[in-house]
DNA sequence: ACCAGATCGTCTTGTGCAAGACGATCGTGT
DNA sequence: ACACGATCGTCTTGCACAAGACGATCTGGT
């Protein structure tokens, strides 16, 4: 997915080894570190019935504003590949969280917008994540998370939202 | 791999999106700079004629030292599937840059060790990879580059190493 | 109106990874 | 010595993902 990409692939990372150094590489790190905040962010997906967290992270796009936004925006977006995309939202609109509407500008495109269900569940995720996330950073001091948080902006290449 | 899981599995992520923020999730975002960083270094390691960073990843830890690492060891450490170790290795080996000892204290165990030609891939890779990084890391400031690692030394909950 | 090319979503196909099974080997107890 | 369980490396199987093909639809040119 984003990896592990991706994000992180359906298949969680295996729980990282011990920190035993014996390697010191940045992108390494960079790779644990992610599946480490990954593996929470997953954990409180799946036990709201979600798949993993990137149905919280499609959810949570299309239903935080009224971008309209096309399956194709959101998989470039977000890094999700669109064929992947495609059995993701099934489930979604399965479990009633999202419906696929049909835009009338372009019969092609299908605009996928979420429900009260899943507006309800995004809110409901967010705020069990930050409360994982938190435990997990627990010993991390405010100031450098913001500094850790900027750092990750600027090397994904994009500018920080709003500042 | 260590993820991206998927460090970054062998399939590297697709290019990131444009850096349009719509999302700004920490575990996304750390996905994603975890990405940005491995296709630089992905890079550099199939231009040195390995499949993907996981093999300079291996080829650095047993040539680093003499701790005569079993394979499950170095897959417990690395954060790699045993069965996943064991075509990597095999490549490697039919590559001339390591070589599989079985160790004659236990006969089930397999040591593989780094060959000259190995271990002059591995410093020549570092020097690259070190090059590719700093240029996509040109925009952080020195201060938070120490700062941002050791950050990610805390997240993946170990202690940082030798400092 | 018609046609050619591009674009969107879905479906199909190939590839890589991990869980588990298996044989080989070790340690321990009797 | 022998047997039992545990451990290591390899092999087999199932699964998720991504590249590409396909049909449907839109846009622009003539």
């Amino acid at each position: 997915m984003p990896a592990k990409r991706r994000p992180p692939a359906k298949p969680a990372a295996p729980a990282a080894a011990a920190g035993a150094p014996g390697v010191d590489d940045l992108t390494w790190l960079a790779y644990r570190a992610a599946d480490a905040l990954g593996e929470a962010f997953n954990k409180v997906s799946r036990d709201a019935g979600l798949a993993d967290l990137r149905d919280w992270l499609v959810l949570a796009l299309i239903s935080g504003d009224q971008a309209q936004r096309t399956q194709l925006e959101i998989a470039t977006e977000l890094g999700i590949d669109k064929s992947t995309l495609v059995p993701l939202l099934d489930r979604l609109e399965h479990d009633g969280l999202i419906v696929r509407t049909t835009s009338e500008r372009d019969r092609r495109v299908r605009i996928p917008q979420a429900t009260p269900a899943g507006v309800k569940i995004v809110r409901q995720v967010a705020i069990a994540r930050d409360a994982a996330i938190n435990d997990r950073l627990a010993a991390i001091p405010p100031s450098e998370r913001a500094s850790f948080h900027a750092t990750l902006w600027r090397i994904v290449g994009g500018a920080a939202p709003r500042e």
